[in-house]
RNA sequence: CGGGGCGUAGCUCAGCCCGGUUAGAGCGCCUGGUUCGGGACCAGGAGGUCGGAGGUUCAAAUCCUCUCGCCCCGACCA
């Protein structure tokens, strides 16, 4: 495509309203522009992008055996009724005013109706069938450019088995379908198991990008692969060993100390023999939370301890319960039900609040003195603790989800009644499987890996073009017909190529041409036209050198074929 | 939904606190000329209901009220 005939709006300065990378060199590149909060066009270069994602996860899914469908966006709300889903989605989401129609957020229930008496016997399956769509969800608050809209492409798939057997069958399929995609769309990424057993037996596995525009936190093991939400994530520890002595408990006077912090360093101790208090409320009943020095309470991992839901206590709510503030509770005197993290299990000689603002309580025996005392983990994981699989390292950091699968098993082949009969002429409910993929938040996260000060540094197998061709002075003739002639050969050999020639100075072309990111330029100048050379760049390497005419064609499938 | 910030030319922003000729700059855009290997130069030019509504005032981009939009943090996230 000649540029000088091409939308591209690319911009020289950052627009005001873009964070993260991505979002900026999106709207700099001119690859896309807001419509509203959460709502993007996508101009034309970047719909070359989203068109090769596409191509990808297409060639993958019908390689495992998927078939496309084209399903509609505008649904029935009768049929999200059918599931409970319009009050499960609650204000996520989108009626329509003027008819009883739901703008479809995902497309289990549409996939399932197409499903129920039809396939109708375990002779018609396993069924694979898959989609590319846009999807509509009202989230509170989009952000980060396209990687949290309020409409996106997912690529969403469906299996239909008639077992939960042949469902590790085609949740494998998936998996491995997923890890081909990404790995050609060429992402560094990583996969976190996020099997909860809460609906029996079913397992789900998140695609997970490191990023700062992430809204998960996980804790990720480079040498073994281990990988989890930090909300589950688990790490070893080591914590001081119970003393061979326990001291009697003893009163200390700490005026205006709070934090574990100011009391270790008023009484020069370690945090490592602090019991840190928290108080929470379950089923309207106070529950006493004991932490190790500075470790943070899990919430998630808590509830699941308590058995229901929790909520931290309010401050007024404190000094009913305890009798002192926020900084001076502690478990002696504490009536109610008590909960420690498992590193304060069987602990003596400890520090914590006394229930009286400016006091604490020193010699604290866990055994002797605090009676019903529960143990659990309960911590939230930090970066540079022990992995729990192996023996190296954890790092915790913000990441993307880019694509979930997960067994669904019957909930939705029994809501909807879509049975089959199986070999025996019973009827049983089909087995399910829901696959994701974000095709912005592939496009995003690609740009969020693969980008420098200049801009964009696209790979072979996104890039909207593969050859960036510059002319330098389009006035000169020699230099527009030999251009033009390079253009016309190589478009014709089936190269992808975007020309820039446009009546622009150098420098202005170079910059945009590093900013929109091309693996490979193709400078074309007088000087080196006198020796009938033209010169070549990698984007990424940022290596030059001259390329003799009459070779270049033969020298950029070389160099294509070398580039990832 | 809570907290914070912002809305002035296509883009980035100044002016607002302390009201007062014709509302500015840089970039971009248009015309002509020069230039052409890392965001060129000269000359001329177009472009604004200062987000919107109401109010205070002799006078509002500026002060007040309401409203809409966008960004960030939090809550939420099948």
């Amino acid at each position: 495509m000649r540029l000088s005939k091409t939308f591209v709006p690319t911009l020289k300065e950052i627009p005001n309203d873009a964070v993260v990378p991505s979002h900026i060199l999106m709207l700099r590149t001119g690859m896309v522009r807001m419509l509203s909060a959460g709502i993007y066009s996508f101009l034309p270069l970047g719909y070359r992008v989203i068109k090769k994602v596409c191509e990808i996860v297409r060639q993958e899914m019908d390689a495992i055996g998927g078939q496309e469908f084209h399903l509609p966006a505008l649904n029935p709300k009768e049929i999200w009724e059918e599931t409970g889903r319009v009050e499960a989605f609650g204000d996520i989401l989108f009626h329509v005013k003027n008819r009883d129609y739901v703008l479809a957020p995902t497309h289990e229930e549409i996939m399932t109706f197409h499903a129920r008496n039809v396939v109708k016997s375990y002779k018609d399956m396993p069924q694979i069938w898959y989609q590319i769509q846009t999807k509509f969800r009202n989230e509170p608050r989009p952000r980060s450019g396209v990687i949290r809209g309020r409409q996106f492409l997912m690529k969403d798939s469906y299996s239909f088995d008639v077992s939960w057997e042949d469902l590790d069958k085609s949740y494998m399929l998936h998996d491995e379908a997923y890890r081909r995609i990404f790995t050609r769309c060429g992402l560094k990424f990583f996969v976190v198991g996020a099997s909860s057993g809460a609906m029996g037996g079913t397992g789900s596995e998140e695609f997970m990008v490191k990023s700062e525009a992430g809204e998960d936190t996980v804790a990720y093991c480079e040498s073994c692969g281990y990988a989890a939400n930090v909300e589950v994530a688990t790490s070893k520890v080591s914590s001081p060993e119970r003393e061979t002595e326990s001291k009697q408990v003893y009163e200390i006077h700490t005026p205006n100390v709070k934090s574990i912090d100011e009391l270790c360093e008023f009484l020069k101790i370690d945090e490592s023999v602090c019991a840190k208090s928290r108080i929470y409320i379950s089923n309207n009943q106070p529950i006493l939370v004991l932490m190790q020095g500075n470790d943070e309470v899990n919430e998630t991992k808590l509830e699941k301890a308590v058995g229901s839901t929790i909520r931290p206590a309010h401050p007024d709510e404190l000094k009913e319960i305890t009798g002192a503030d926020a900084g001076s509770i502690g478990p002696i005197g504490f009536n109610g039900r008590i909960i420690s993290d498992l590193r304060l299990k069987d602990r003596n000689n400890l520090f914590s609040g006394a229930n009286k603002n400016d006091y604490h309580i020193g010699g604290i025996d866990f055994q002797r003195d605090v009676k019903n005392i529960d143990y659990a983990d309960l911590r939230v994981v930090q970066s540079g603790e022990g992995c729990p699989k192996c023996d190296s390292k954890l790092e915790v950091f913000p990441a993307i989800e880019l694509g979930h699968i997960f067994k669904l098993g019957t909930k939705y082949s029994e809501s909807m009644k879509a049975y089959f009969l199986d070999e025996n002429g019973k009827e049983n409910p089909i087995i399910m499987g829901s696959y994701g993929i974000g095709i912005e938040r592939v496009v995003a996260c690609y740009i969020e890996q693969n980008h420098d000060t200049k801009g964009i540094v696209w790979n072979k197998a996104l890039a909207p073009f593969h050859i960036h061709l510059i002319s330098i002075n389009p006035k000169n003739e020699k230099v527009k017909n030999v251009s033009d002639e390079i253009y016309d050969s190589l478009t014709k050999s089936g190269f992808e190529v975007l020309y820039d020639d446009r009546d622009a100075s150098p420098g202005f072309k170079f910059n945009d041409a590093d900013l929109l990111g091309m693996p490979i330029q193709v400078i074309v100048g007088e000087k080196k036209l006198k020796d009938n050379l033209v010169e070549c760049k990698i984007r990424k390497s940022d290596e030059r050198f001259d390329v003799e005419l009459n070779n270049l064609h033969s020298k950029l499938k070389e160099l294509l074929d070398s580039l990832e």
